[in-house]
RNA sequence: UCCCCGAUCGUCUAAUGGCAGGACAGCGGCCUUUGGAGCCGUGAAUCGUGGUUCGAAUCCACGUCGGGGAA
C-alpha cells in the first residue's frame, strides 16, 4: 500500500512547478529535487533549465509550498552518458537525440535512486504524458505530448510515476500557475535548444570536446547523388538528414541533405522525394509494454518529434535490432534519432534509428501450406 | 599580339528598346524540451566609362575580367 510521499523533479520551469503544486494541493508529501546536469561555467541568465536561475526558481517554489528542496549533482553521469554520446554521434555523421538519452540514462535513473534514498513512494515530473499501471500514454494535449522522448524509461519506473500536467493543456498549466501564485515562472518561455548548448551552437560543444581538428568540423564536399560536386561545406557535423538550411543554392527546387558520409566527409544533396523511405531499421530497442511484440505485429511508428505516426509491420527482430515495413513513406529517416512505437495512445517502446531504406523489406505474407 | 564568345541579386537564371522577374541560398518571426522540417515575412543584381534614343540589361565604341582559338 503506497504512501503519499513523492519526489518531484523540478527544473524551475512552469510544468514541473505546477506538477509539484498540484500534488501538494492533492495532499501528497512533496520533496523537490533539481538535477544539475552540467555546468555552464559563468552562469547564463534566462536559461530555461539547469542554470543557477532555474535552481533558484525551483527552490523558491518549494519555499512557497513549504517543502524541502534538494539539488542533485549529476554532472559526471550526464557528461558521460549524454554529452559524450552527443559528440560521438556527430563524429559518425549521425544526429544524436540527447533528450532521450538524458531521460533514459540520467534523469529517471538517478531520480529513482534518490527517491529510494528518501523513502519516497512516488516520483513525479512535469512531462506531458500520462502514466497508468506501468504504461505510458500520450499527453492529452497532443501538441505538447512528450512521450517521444520517454520511450527509454523503464516500466518499473513508470509504475511509480505521477505526471500531473499530462492530462491538461499547456494553457491550463499556465492558468494554474497563476492561480497558485507562481507568478515568476508562470510566463517563462518554453525551453528550447539543447540544454547544454547555451546559444544553440552545437558545433561549439563538439569543438570543445574534440578540438578544431575533428574530421566532423573539417571542410568537405557537397555532392549530388550522382557524385557531382556542387560546393564545399564547413564540417558535416553542421548537417542532418532532411536539412535544407546551409545547402548551396542555384537549383530549380529546394535541395535537402539526403546522406552524410563521414569517410569522405561528403554531404549528399537531393530533392525532397529522395528523402522518402518505406523501410526502417533501429537498434537499442526497448519495450515498455509488458510483452514485447514480434514479427508480423502491426504498430504505429513515429520517427521524429512532432511527426505524424504511420502504420507499419514488424518484419524482423534480432536481439535489440528491429526492422519495420512502413505502410506509407516517411521523410528523412535519420540515423541517431528515435523511432517510437505506439498502439494508439499507448507507448509500446522505441529504439535508435540505424537506417532507412527506400524500398520496404518484403512484408511477411501469410503462407498457405 | 590578333580574332571569336561571354559577363544580370550570394548561386542558377528570366526579361532582345518600355517599371530588372523567378528559383535556390541568406535574414527575421511563428512553431519546438534534440537536430531538422514547415508556415509567414523580408533585404539583395544589370562589370566599368562614354554614346545613340523620349526611354538601354538589351543597340554602338572603348576598357576590365573570364573562356576558347591564332605562330
Amino acid at each position: 500500500m503506497p504512501g503519499r510521499r513523492v519526489l518531484v523533479a523540478m527544473s524551475g520551469g512552469v510544468d514541473s512547478s505546477v506538477a509539484a503544486a498540484l500534488l501538494h494541493e492533492q495532499g501528497y508529501e512533496i520533496i523537490g529535487a533539481t538535477m544539475k546536469l552540467f555546468c555552464h561555467g559563468e552562469d547564463l541568465p534566462d536559461r530555461p533549465c539547469c542554470s543557477l536561475d532555474s535552481v533558484n526558481d525551483a527552490r523558491r517554489v518549494c519555499q512557497q509550498l513549504g517543502v524541502p528542496h534538494y539539488v542533485l549533482n549529476l554532472e559526471s553521469a550526464f557528461g558521460r552518458d549524454v554529452v559524450q554520446d552527443f559528440v560521438d554521434e556527430y563524429s559518425r555523421g549521425r544526429t544524436p537525440i540527447p533528450c532521450v538519452r538524458c531521460n533514459t540514462f540520467t534523469k529517471f535513473r538517478d531520480l529513482v535512486r534518490k527517491a529510494e534514498a528518501l523513502e519516497c513512494d512516488w516520483i513525479a515530473t512535469g512531462h506531458y504524458a500520462r502514466a497508468h499501471d506501468g504504461d505510458l500514454y500520450r499527453g492529452l494535449d497532443h501538441g505538447k505530448d512528450q512521450t517521444y522522448f520517454l520511450w527509454g524509461v523503464e516500466r518499473h519506473v513508470v509504475e511509480r510515476l505521477l505526471l500531473p500536467v499530462g492530462a491538461q493543456t499547456k494553457a491550463e498549466t499556465r492558468a494554474i500557475a497563476h492561480r497558485l501564485g507562481l507568478e515568476v515562472i508562470a510566463e517563462k518561455t518554453e525551453s528550447q535548444d539543447i540544454c547544454f548548448v547555451p546559444d544553440g551552437d552545437h558545433v561549439k560543444i563538439i569543438r570543445r570536446e574534440l578540438g578544431d581538428e575533428a574530421p566532423a568540423l573539417q571542410r568537405g564536399p557537397f555532392v549530388l547523388q550522382d557524385g557531382t560536386v556542387v560546393g564545399e561545406h564547413d564540417g558535416y557535423a553542421r548537417f542532418t538528414i532532411g536539412q535544407r538550411k546551409g545547402v548551396p543554392g542555384g537549383f530549380a527546387a529546394p535541395m535537402f541533405v539526403v546522406a552524410i558520409d563521414p569517410g569522405t566527409r561528403s554531404v549528399v544533396l537531393g530533392p525532397r522525394e529522395a528523402l522518402l523511405g518505406r523501410g526502417l531499421i533501429a537498434r537499442g530497442m526497448r519495450w515498455m509494454c509488458p510483452a514485447p511484440l514480434g514479427v508480423g505485429d502491426r504498430v504505429s511508428v513515429q520517427h521524429r518529434h512532432r511527426a505524424t505516426p504511420v502504420a507499419a509491420e514488424i518484419v524482423r527482430i534480432d536481439g535489440d535490432e528491429i526492422e519495420l515495413a512502413l505502410d506509407a513513406p516517411l521523410s528523412a529517416i535519420t540515423p541517431g534519432q528515435s523511432m517510437v512505437l505506439y498502439d494508439g495512445e499507448r507507448l509500446l517502446g522505441g529504439g535508435f534509428i540505424e537506417s532507412g531504406s527506400a524500398a520496404p523489406r518484403r512484408p511477411s505474407l501469410p503462407v498457405l501450406v
